[in-house]
DNA sequence: GGTCTGACTTAGAGATGTCATAGCCAGGCA
DNA sequence: TGCCTGGCTATGACATCTCTAAGTCAGACC
């Protein structure tokens, strides 16, 4: 099989470490459940109203509030006091840069579903605005080579460098 | 706010459609749970048999027996059986191309769980073997632009074309 | 034949996610 | 003053996920 990840340097073997702060798992948590992404997508695709989230998911109100808070809590949606005209002030929930690089799960998400599951009859798909072209999630390099399972690698992180936090 | 996805066409304005048979949607029924994906996280670092699932990913063995029974059920992974001297057959676990390409969707999550969550001591990265380079999931079109999220459009299928599957 | 081991299965319980229904509350409006 | 609406909150029920503990079962080995 070529569709494993290679292990390398005080990773190999395997059986040597353990997955203790794996950051799948840790971004799992905060965006597990169904109703969480489907907020997110909700949310990429423009809502950002408690009526809008809660119709176009087709969650019930309380999953749509308990939701909501949670994902501001957790900085990934921020909330925003808008006031129409004679309309009292509302919240607005939009995107934090947090949220926002959430998109390639989605997309990825999206990608696999549309490909593989046999009902999905999805009439859309993600187009690069200008060119057009399809727009799906690739596993790049740093050096912009198109990277295929067998040619990943898996190594101990050489020096922990973090970018700024919003 | 430049981090939602445009409308085009009779997707515009969102209210008049709903994501019925939304891809992402049923991507996340296939692999909603947190079992799922630390079993496909495990297949993809190379492990095979049911002890190795059950102990790398920590998951009780119930757990882990019922996640293996759905996930090739599904058809993400595939059983085969198999022989070592002095012992019975036994049945190793792989993915299929189906449960492969579901690569990008846990390193898009896995890149953002570093990025972003303050728990993540994480001591591993991917690189490109050869190259070296850190690999990240990324969004492209088909004309290899790189694409941000606001140059991202959610367009109607102009037609269904679907490739084989295995 | 009996024991042992790896790979599960069964049973029961607690936590979490979701739902439907109903209620609350601020503020606009009559 | 009182009604109405949007945006939540509270309650209780049900389903799902996960756990621990215990049991089953096939085949290797003695």
């Amino acid at each position: 099989m070529t569709t494993t990840i290679q292990m390398t340097g005080v990773l190999d073997p395997r059986d040597d470490w353990t997955a203790d702060h794996c950051p799948m798992a840790e971004a799992l948590d905060v965006v597990r459940t169904r109703s969480a992404f489907l907020i997110l997508r909700e949310a990429f695709y423009g809502a950002t109203r408690f009526e809008e989230f809660a119709e176009r998911t087709e969650l019930s109100e309380p999953v749509t509030a308990a939701r909501l808070q949670e994902l501001t809590a957790e900085g990934i949606l921020e909330r925003e006091p808008y006031r129409e005209p004679g309309q009292r002030t509302r919240q607005a929930y939009r995107l934090t840069d947090k949220g926002s690089e959430l998109l390639p799960v989605l997309v990825a998400l999206m990608q696999w579903g549309d490909r593989w599951q046999q009902d999905s009859g999805a009439r859309v798909e993600l187009r690069h605005r200008g060119c057009g072209a399809a727009v799906t999630a690739q596993l790049r390099c740093a050096d912009d080579h198109p990277v295929p399972a067998d040619e990943l690698e898996l190594a101990a992180r050489s020096r922990r460098r973090r970018s700024a936090r919003s």
